[in-house]
DNA sequence: GTCTATATATAGATAGAC
DNA sequence: GTCTATCTATATATAGAC
C-alpha cells in the first residue's frame, strides 16, 4: 500500500468520529467538549478542528449514515401499497437499521436536546420522521397512532438497558415492540385491549 | 396580608423554578445557563444563587415532587396482589402523574443526558424505575417486558408532539399506549406469530 | 497533518455593598 | 433580598510554527 498520508488522514477522521460518538452517548452532546474528544483519541483540539470546522459538524457526520439508511428505507416503503405489507417492511427495515446503528454508534441519543436545535441533521431527521408517519398511517393519523409512532423514534434508552442480548434476540424484541407501537388502529373506545386474547 | 418579605422570597424561588423548567424543556439542562435563567425571570445570577447553591439543585427541586408522587404510587401498588389489578393501578397512576406533570412542568425531558449523571434525583428516579419494573413484571422480566417498560419512562418526546388534546383525551391516549407497552407477556417464539402470513 | 500558543467568550460560583 | 463586581475555569475556535 502506497498511501501512507491519505490513509492517516482518514484514520484520524474516523478516530475523531469514534471518540465523539463514545462521549456523546456517555454524557450527551452539550456536556462533551472538543478537548474531551481530543483527549479520548490522544491528539490535540487543533487536530480535531483540522477535520471538522465545528462541534456540530461532528454530530452531523456521525448521524448522516443513519439518515441515509432511513431515506432508502422510506423510498422502498413508498413503492409498496399502503397497508400490512408496507408496515412490515418499515418495521423490519427500521429495526434492522436500529440494530446496525447500535453496533456502529452504540446506544445513540436521538432524544439529545442538541437534536432539537437548528442543525441540518436535526431538520433532516425530523423530515424523515414525518415522512415515515405519513407512509405508515396516512394523512390523518389518530392520536394513538401518532403517539406509538413518536415513542419509537428514540430507542436509545431501551438499548442502554437491554444488555446481554445478541443481535438476533435484540432484533426480535425490537420487532415485537415496534409492532405493538405501530399497529394501533385508532382511538375508538372499542379497541380497549384484548390484544392478548 | 402582613408577610411582604417572606412571600417575596417564596415568589422569587418559584419564579426561578418556573424559568428553569421552561428553559430546561426548551433547550435541555446543559445548554441552559444560570445567566439565561436569571434573564428569563428578570433578575441577576447572584439572586438565583441566593436560593439555589448550584444549578443541579434547581433540577433536583424541579423533579422532586414528581419523584414523591411516583413513590406514593408504588407504595399503593405494592399493597395490591401482583397481577391485573396492580397493573391497572400502576398504569392509571403513572399516566395521571404524567398528565399532571405535563401541566406543571411542560414536556419534561426525563431523557436529558443530565439525568444520567451522578445526581441525587437521578439515582432516585432510577431506583423508582427499577422498583416499578419489579412490581409490574416480577423478579425476572422477559426482554419484551423490560423493553416495553423502559420505553415508557420518558414520554416527553411524545408529549411534545401530541398537541391539541385536552387533559382527558391525553390521558386516554397515554393509557392505551402504556397498556400496549406493559401488557407484553413474554418473548416465547409462539407469540412471534404469522410473520407475513 | 499535527502541534503550541492564544484569542475571545461565557460558564458556574462567590464577596461584599446596599 | 437583590445588586455590582469579580474570580477561576473552561468553552469554541483560530494562527502559525514544524
Amino acid at each position: 500500500m502506497t498511501p501512507t498520508r491519505a490513509h492517516q488522514a482518514e484514520a484520524t477522521r474516523q478516530a475523531a468520529l469514534t471518540a465523539a460518538r463514545t462521549l456523546f452517548v456517555r454524557q450527551g452532546y452539550d456536556a462533551t467538549s472538543l478537548q474531551a474528544i481530543a483527549d479520548e483519541m490522544g491528539v490535540t483540539k487543533a487536530n480535531v478542528y483540522y477535520y471538522f470546522r465545528t462541534k456540530a459538524e461532528i454530530l452531523e457526520a456521525l448521524l448522516a449514515p443513519m439518515a441515509d439508511a432511513l431515506d432508502r428505507l422510506l423510498d422502498a416503503a413508498e413503492r409498496l401499497p399502503h397497508g400490512a405489507q408496507r408496515s412490515e417492511l418499515m418495521t423490519a427495515g427500521f429495526v434492522d437499521q436500529v440494530v446496525t446503528a447500535h453496533r456502529t454508534l452504540g446506544a445513540v441519543n436521538l432524544g439529545d436536546p442538541a437534536l432539537r436545535r437548528d442543525l441540518a441533521i436535526a431538520r433532516r431527521l425530523e423530515a424523515l420522521s414525518l415522512r415515515g408517519l405519513h407512509l405508515l398511517h396516512g394523512d390523518h393519523p389518530t392520536p394513538d397512532q401518532a403517539a406509538g409512532f413518536w415513542l419509537a423514534q428514540d430507542l436509545g434508552p431501551v438499548l442502554r438497558r437491554l444488555t446481554g442480548l445478541d443481535d438476533d434476540e435484540l432484533r426480535d424484541v425490537l420487532t415485537r415492540l415496534c409492532r405493538r407501537l405501530w399497529m394501533a388502529t385508532g382511538d375508538e373506545p372499542g379497541d380497549a385491549h384484548t390484544l392478548d386474547s
